[in-house]
DNA sequence: GCGATTTGACCGGA
DNA sequence: TCCGGTCAAATCGC
């Protein structure tokens, strides 16, 4: 949302190449935020685990939390290859606020509405399966939202993986190194949001807003205060599906076609970043951001 | 025109 | 017979 914002008033390209910097190093900071509220709503116990991640080999007790889960749809099955061995099964889950951003490159083949679910499923399979015979597949269904759920709580999408990519594209055997991580209990930066997808999909308003302030803003207020004049929460929540703006591809960050059930919208962003910013100034112990310019030199929270 | 998505039909396992 | 997963023709959007 900032990015269109910068580059209005910044016209010469070495000023727009400080804008995008710019809006590269914040958008990479709300995702390390993202990240770090993320893990406090994990055990710490589940830390030494990727905590969100299962695979049907596993012993761990959450698992059959996944599996009654997955049985709302009267189906128990863990689909796994014929080699299903201890630790190379094809077949795993994640639960996720951002099911369609997860690196790779999906094309979605299949949609349906499941028994006793109340949102249907989407079925995707790898780009690049006729170029590369990838069999790599998976399908999201969104959990139900609880009673006490408001709008800007994200919703949680199950994500069911079946077969591990053998595509050779660059962006994928990037992600495939993040999962090994993710498999050694590293924790690894959350995808990149893209900053032209936003650009493409948020109109500005009429009235332009006020330049932006040549300090940048970092507390929740002054983002309150950028944001708002760009959007409302409500525009892209819950709204019209027809009237709402959607991506045309299963690799935008915005949730596709009709099964958009929910946008993650800037008062989502806002209502998280609000939680971020709850703990008293000078409590290092529990506030993440202490000290922000050593935050943003790290490639991963553990590091930081 | 081409690639991606949609959606009803079909298949196969339980 | 039911239901989840996949196919493929129709449709959409760039």
């Amino acid at each position: 949302m900032q990015q269109p914002l910068l580059l209005l008033h910044h016209h010469c390209s070495g000023e727009q190449q400080l804008a995008h910097s710019l809006v590269g190093e914040a958008l990479r900071a709300l995702n390390v935020a993202l990240s770090v509220m993320k893990q406090q709503q994990q055990p710490a116990a589940a830390l030494a685990a990727p905590p969100l991640i299962m695979s049907p080999g596993s012993t761990d007790d959450s698992k059959a939390t996944i599996a009654t889960t997955t049985a709302r749809g009267g189906n128990k099955r863990w689909r796994s290859s014929s080699s299903s061995a201890m630790g190379s099964s094809s077949s795993w889950v994640s639960l996720t606020t951002v099911p369609y951003e997860d690196g790779y490159e999906w094309r979605k083949y299949g949609k349906k509405r499941i028994n006793g679910a109340s949102h249907t499923r989407n079925y995707f399979r790898c780009t690049y399966r006729d170029d590369t015979g990838c069999q790599a597949t998976k399908h999201v269904q969104q959990q139900p939202q609880g009673d006490g759920a408001i709008c800007s709580d994200p919703p949680v999408f199950q994500v069911t993986y079946n077969n591990r990519h053998t595509c050779c594209n660059s962006r994928s055997a990037a992600m495939n190194d993040v999962k090994q991580e993710e498999a050694q209990g590293v924790l690894p930066l959350p995808p990149l949001v893209e900053a032209l997808a936003f650009e493409r999909t948020l109109p500005l308003p009429c009235s332009q807003p006020e330049p932006v302030s040549s300090s940048f803003p970092t507390t929740t207020s002054s983002m309150q205060q950028l944001c708002g004049a760009v959007l409302t929460t409500e525009h892209y929540c819950h709204g019209d599906t027809a009237a709402t703006p959607s991506a045309t591809t299963a690799t935008s960050p915005y949730i596709s076609g009709d099964s958009c059930d929910y946008e993650y919208s800037a008062g989502d962003m806002m209502a998280q970043m609000a939680a971020a910013e709850a703990p008293a100034a000078g409590d290092h112990d529990v506030d993440p951001f202490y000290d922000l310019e050593l935050f943003l030199l790290c490639d991963s929270f553990k590091d930081y």
